[in-house]
DNA sequence: CCGTTTGTTGCGAACGATTCTCATGAGTAA
DNA sequence: TTACTCATGAGAATCGTTCGCAACAAACGG
C-alpha cells in the first residue's frame, strides 16, 4: 500500500445515515433510507446517502447484500466482524448468524479447486414466526 | 392458475441461445452471449439474447445468478437438482458443487430460529488456478 | 401451396439504480 | 480568521435490462 488513508471529516450528513440507518428496522435501500432522510426535513442530497453507506458498509458498520431484484440494501450491523443473515421474506426482520462450518466448507472447497481470493454469498430467506401466525391459512 | 400456457414456437434464434449457452464453459451474461453470437456470424437481437435466456431459466434449463457487480449471469446446467456454483471472478469457469453440511445447517439454522419455508443464496466466487497463472506478478 | 392468425424478433427508446462531474460549501489545523 | 482540502449536492452520465411497436415468420387449416 502507498496511499495514507487520510482522515475523514466529521459530517452532519455522515452522522444522519448513520443514525437513520440505525432506526431502520431491517435491510433498506440508499433510496429509501433517502426518502425517509428527506421526509424527516433533512437536505441530505441522494449521492451522499450512496456515498455514506458505502462508507458504513466499507468500515464494516453496515451490512450488506443483493435484493433478489438487484438493488443494493444496507443494515446497521452490530455484530463485529463477518457475519451472515437469516432474512424474513414477508417483513424483512433480520437475524445475524455466525456460521463456522459455512466458512470453513468455503475455503476447503475453494482450495480444493485451485481457486484463491475466495468470496461468497450466504443468506437465508425465510418466513418469521410472527408473519406466520399472521398470516396464517392464507397460503399460496 | 387460469392463464393457459401459450406454446412456444420454434425459432432459431431460440436454439441458437441455447447452443450458445452450452458451449460456454462457465457463467456468462446476457451481453457476452449476444457478442459471443454476433462474432459468429448470427443477425440475432440482444433483447432476443435476453428474453431467450429468461426463458430457459426459468424452465429450469439454465441456472442464473447476480455476480457481486449486479449483473444477471447465466450457465448452461447439467445437474438435476438443488446445488450450488464456485465461479471464478475472472473467466466465468464455474464448478458445481453439492454442499450437504450448507444445506443443513440452512435447514437447522431455519428451525433454531422459528423460520419457515427457507430459502438461501450460496454462491462461491474466486480466482481460478489458469487465471492466477496468466496474471502472475500483474498485481493490482 | 396460400392466407390468416398471432407469437417472435430487432431496433431504438425508456428505465432505474448507481456513479461521476464539478462548482460550491464546510471541516480542520495553524 | 485564513488557507487548504475534502465533502457535498444537483444533474449528467453509465450501463444493464426492459419496453414499445412495426415488420416477420411459425403454425395451422383449407
Ligand atoms: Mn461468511
Ligand atoms: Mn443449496
Ligand atoms: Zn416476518
Ligand atoms: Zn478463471
Amino acid at each position: 500500500m502507498s496511499t495514507t488513508a487520510q482522515p475523514k471529516r466529521n459530517t452532519w450528513q455522515r452522522e444522519a445515515v448513520r443514525a437513520a440507518l440505525a432506526e431502520a428496522r431491517g435491510f433498506v435501500s440508499a433510496q429509501q433510507l433517502h426518502q425517509r432522510l428527506r421526509d424527516g426535513g433533512s437536505t441530505i442530497g441522494l449521492a451522499t446517502v450512496y456515498r455514506g453507506l458505502a462508507g458504513l458498509a466499507e468500515s464494516g458498520e453496515a451490512d450488506s447484500l443483493q435484493s433478489p431484484d438487484g438493488e443494493n440494501l444496507f443494515r446497521s450491523c452490530s455484530t463485529q466482524g463477518h457475519h451472515h443473515h437469516l432474512i424474513c421474506r414477508s417483513c424483512g426482520e433480520t437475524r445475524e448468524l455466525e456460521a463456522r462450518v459455512v466458512e470453513e466448507w468455503a475455503q476447503r472447497v475453494g482450495a480444493e479447486h485451485g481457486f484463491t481470493d475466495m468470496e461468497h454469498v450466504v443468506d437465508l430467506f425465510g418466513i418469521c414466526a410472527n408473519c406466520r401466525a399472521s398470516r396464517g391459512a392464507a397460503g399460496a
